[in-house]
DNA sequence: ATCCCACCGGCCCACTTAGA
DNA sequence: TCTAAGTGGGCCGGTGGGAT
């Protein structure tokens, strides 16, 4: 215990100070390499003759101080051990990325390779993350004991090795052997037929790039990371290895690697541009662009069908993409709700138009944001070239200097007698006959009228729409970007005015009323910013409504229903709380 | 020669994550 | 819900090099 509270050692990890320098990870494994056989003598053999690769735990100081629990002793991880442990992990592991059990798998095979040791499972599989994770084999290395951890596997295969494999792995194995070139990437001194195909169509690549001027270098595409494909770049390696000894700068490194580069999209067959890069023009408009095009010219014809169709036309083909616009087998065309739904239906396809536009709106200019910086990063000059607007910069000749100074003088030293004109005198004429709107009210007697159907029977449409507002009850917004929280209870869209209204109602308890009602401010916040963007609106305002269960009403309900244009005589205390219907007639009455 | 320090390596455990 | 894999972090041994 109280070694833990004095212990002054650095946690793990950080590396302080300077005085430790030199005893790095290196430094230890040159120890190690160097002991050999032969122990220093202040590290005894543990006593109870360990296997090979165990050494005693801890210096005899150490061990003076404090004897490890039951004479812990810790492995000595060698070189040759790292590699079978490698061996073991690449071999159980396979290329599969998701293959199951591959730790028990990998334990098994480095039993197999190392049956002295007894290691455990985590012990494995820690000491594979660590050399992994800390270079201990570089590249290469890695690269040569993947390949014989892969063969040999193969070979195991291949000659009815008893050793059990489970699917995953018989799999594999089935699958290298059809890749051509890999039993063969071995340096076993067998030189297949393909292997001089590929050898020769390497050297030819090379030839090619070296005598080649390098703005006429094919842009190379981008190739799939497929088994055969790296089987194919695993089998090209060993062949450069001459090569790039042999060079004598980067200029010719360079060369000889875009010329294996060449050559590994020859032999797989990847597709090269004809000419050099200058001449290869990328189309004007992009994939995505297209895509999201596309659909919006699906969905408006669909919706031009929709429309047909409410408004009577019966053709065979109308009814055809109808049906197809309502999948599902209890669903009728001539169900008596048919016209709500197809102004639902309607309405979605509207949305999604209006979010894939956003989308398009919100990719060009994340697109355009990407080339700016990057021609930013490779050529400031072109990117300020190109900020210029030629048709207003530089083209034709300026405007007469003397015109302009006696132009913006004339313009303040003259006093001008402001007239407004006949047109004020027509106009008002004209308003004088125009008979005032009568002023709203809700009277109690309205409400009673509304209350002879209960509102919880009370059905309202989902969607209902004039020339000058559109109306959403309880129903969600398709956005562009997804947003948590798209359905509050009712949305009113004013169209002239290009104002929105997010209303929505709750009855929290009492003591919570100030803490709900916030929270229903930011929990729409974000659909209120997609609505602004996607529909272009001037202002999207957000009212909760919220009534506590016991009847008492915030001071904001009074202003957020005359925000709405309602009777606020329904809000004092004494009322009960003003129905759903109520409110919608009210809303329906200031559209 | 011995101690001290800083760091790395090995081991273990608790916990999270992903997938069936 | 269970299992396997993966991860973070703590503890402590081992080591080299500087200080004493």
């Amino acid at each position: 215990m109280e070694k833990k509270i004095v212990r002054k050692g650095p946690l793990p990890g950080g590396r302080q100070g300077a005085s430790g320098a030199g005893a790095g990870r290196d430094s230890m494994r040159a120890a190690s390499r160097a002991r050999g056989v032969a122990r220093p003598p202040s590290s005894p053999p543990h006593p109870s003759s360990p296997p090979e690769g165990l050494v005693s735990a801890g210096s005899s100081r150490t061990q003076q101080a404090a004897p490890a629990a039951g004479g812990a002793r810790r492995m000595r991880w060698s070189k040759s051990m790292n590699e079978n442990a490698l061996r073991a992990y690449f071999r159980a592991k396979g290329e599969e990325t998701g293959c199951l059990a591959y730790r028990a798998r990998m334990h098994r095979f480095f039993a197999e390779l190392e049956p002295s040791l007894s290691v455990t499972e985590q012990n494995l599989a820690d000491r594979v993350r660590y050399i992994l994770r800390s270079n201990i084999f570089g590249d290469a290395e890695l690269e040569r004991l993947r390949r014989e951890a892969i063969s040999s596997s193969n070979g195991n295969a291949t000659a009815g090795n008893a050793a059990p494999l489970d699917a995953q792995q018989t799999a594999y194995v089935d699958a290298a052997v059809n890749i051509p070139f890999v039993a063969n990437s071995d340096d076993d001194g067998i030189v297949s037929h393909e292997l001089e195909k590929m050898r020769s169509i390497l050297e030819e690549s090379m030839l090619e790039t070296r005598s080649m001027p390098l703005e006429n270098r094919p842009r190379l595409p981008r190739i799939p990371l497929s088994k055969r494909n790296r089987a194919v770049v695993r089998a090209l390696n060993p062949m450069l290895v001459t090569y790039l000894e042999a060079s004598r700068d980067l200029c010719e490194t360079d060369s000889i690697l875009f010329g294996a580069e060449l050559a590994v999209c020859r032999i797989i067959g990847a597709k090269l541009p004809v000419a050099g890069r200058a001449t290869q023009k990328s189309s004007a408009i992009t994939a995505w662009r297209k895509r999201i095009e596309d659909r919006i010219a699906k969905a408006r014809a669909l919706i031009g069908r929709l429309t047909s169709f409410r408004s009577g036309n019966n053709r065979p083909r109308i009814m055809r993409t109808v049906r197809m616009a309502f999948p599902g087998t209890n669903f009728s065309l001539f169900q008596p709700d048919i016209t709500q739904k197809l102004t639902e239906r309607i309405d979605d396809l509207k949305q999604k138009i209006a979010a894939w536009g956003k989308r398009i709106r919100r990719f060009s200019e994340r697109s355009r944001r990407f080339n700016q910086n990057r021609l930013f990063q490779s050529d400031q000059k072109r990117l300020y070239k190109s900020l210029e607007r030629p048709e207003v910069c530089g083209a034709g000749p300026g405007p007469d200097q003397a015109d302009t100074v006696a132009f913006w003088r004339g313009l303040w030293s003259e006093p001008v007698n402001h007239s407004e004109g006949p047109w004020m005198e027509v106009v008002a004429s004209q308003s004088a006959s125009v008979t005032p709107m009568d002023p709203v009210t809700i009277t109690p007697e309205d409400v009673a009228e509304a209350e002879t159907e209960p509102y919880w029977k009370y059905n309202p449409s989902p969607v209902l729409e004039n020339d000058s507002a559109q109306l959403y009850w309880e129903r969600s917004v398709l956005t562009d970007r997804t947003v948590e929280h798209n359905r509050p209870d009712i949305i009113l869209v004013e169209k002239e005015e290009k104002r929105t209204w997010l209303v929505d109602i709750g009855i929290p308890n009492s003591h919570n009323v100030q803490k709900y009602s916030t929270e229903k401010l930011i929990k729409y916040q974000r659909l209120a910013e997609e609505i602004r963007q996607l529909r272009r609106q001037q202002k999207v305002l957000m009212v909760p409504l919220i009534l506590s269960t016991t009847g008492v009403v915030p001071k904001s309900l009074t202003d957020n229903l005359v925000k709405l244009g309602i009777s606020v005589r329904a809000a004092s205390c004494d009322q009960p709380m003003p129905n759903f219907k109520t409110l919608k007639g009210a809303l329906m009455q200031i559209v």
